[in-house]
DNA sequence: AATTTAAATTAGAATAGTTCTTGATCCAAT
DNA sequence: ATTGGATCAAGAACTATTCTAATTTAAATT
């Protein structure tokens, strides 16, 4: 193993993200996914970073996904049990599976609706967090 | 390996469901989710029929439901990257997961509520699945 | 600037839920 | 009874993810 001179940074992103460090590693996790709507799994992410960071290993990119997502920079979302992917979206949103082509497509909430007002919640019921996941096809 | 006796098959389980020929093995999986409300995974089905199967496997119990889930018996449901769990319960609703006691409720659709309504939706989008989980607590 | 301390990265091993493979068994139809 | 297809059982294989341990990098301290 060689040696490694410092990495400079990117001008582009910001040195630290609610308090993460952006190490160079991060930078390059975290600029990929802001200019990707595709939500790329963690192997697409490390593919792609590999060409700037050539010694960049997949647990590395496993570690900075999940310190970007525990940081709230991006999103972690699951369709049943395939390889988490990963969404820059901080907007809250669904998630529509288009079968046809595979691709994911992020969906609003249209303004001004609740969930209180679609779902027959349990009374006491304090929401954290919501996932909507739509699968069909674009025609 | 022993040879088996024919199992009996229980009296409150059709022969068949939706063109599925509901076995022994099927019939035990298919019991025990019917009266179950929690949601359970495959490996608390396995250790579950085994009292009554003692010599079923952790494969059939899984060919079980996924044979059950083909036909629309029963449902897979999936929390993030936990093992898969499993529903009886047909009709359209989604899940509220409590982070406090960890225990999975069936949440209803209020009546006459469309998703069209909630959702900002592509245009020709033809909906075939939706999937709604709630994360919170029950204060 | 040198030293110390902590954080981050890497490579590879380990983990765990699920699926696959193969041979045995069951069952319906001939 | 025999055949053929479906189902089952046992264990191996698979794979996304996490963990471990050693190294490297960066920050903090003297
Ligand atoms: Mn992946
Ligand atoms: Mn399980
Ligand atoms: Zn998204
Ligand atoms: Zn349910």
């Amino acid at each position: 193993m060689t040696t490694h001179l410092p990495h400079p940074h990117h001008p582009d992103v910001p040195e630290e993200i609610n308090g993460l460090r952006m190490t160079r590693q991060r930078q390059e996790v975290y600029r990929f996914l802001l200019g990707e709507r595709s939500h790329p799994t963690a192997n697409e992410v490390f593919m792609r970073i590999k060409e700037a960071l050539p010694h960049v290993s997949l647990a590395t990119v496993y570690n900075c996904l999940e310190a970007l997502v525990q940081h709230n920079a991006i999103r972690k979302v699951n369709f049943d049990r395939e390889p988490s992917r990963y969404c820059p979206n901080l907007a809250e949103h669904g998630h529509f599976h288009d079968e046809t082509t595979g691709t994911i497509h992020d969906v609003k909430f249209k303004p001004g609706i609740s969930l209180a007002d679609v779902l027959d919640l349990p009374p006491n019921t304090v929401i954290k967090d919501v996932e909507i996941t739509l699968r069909g096809q674009l025609t």
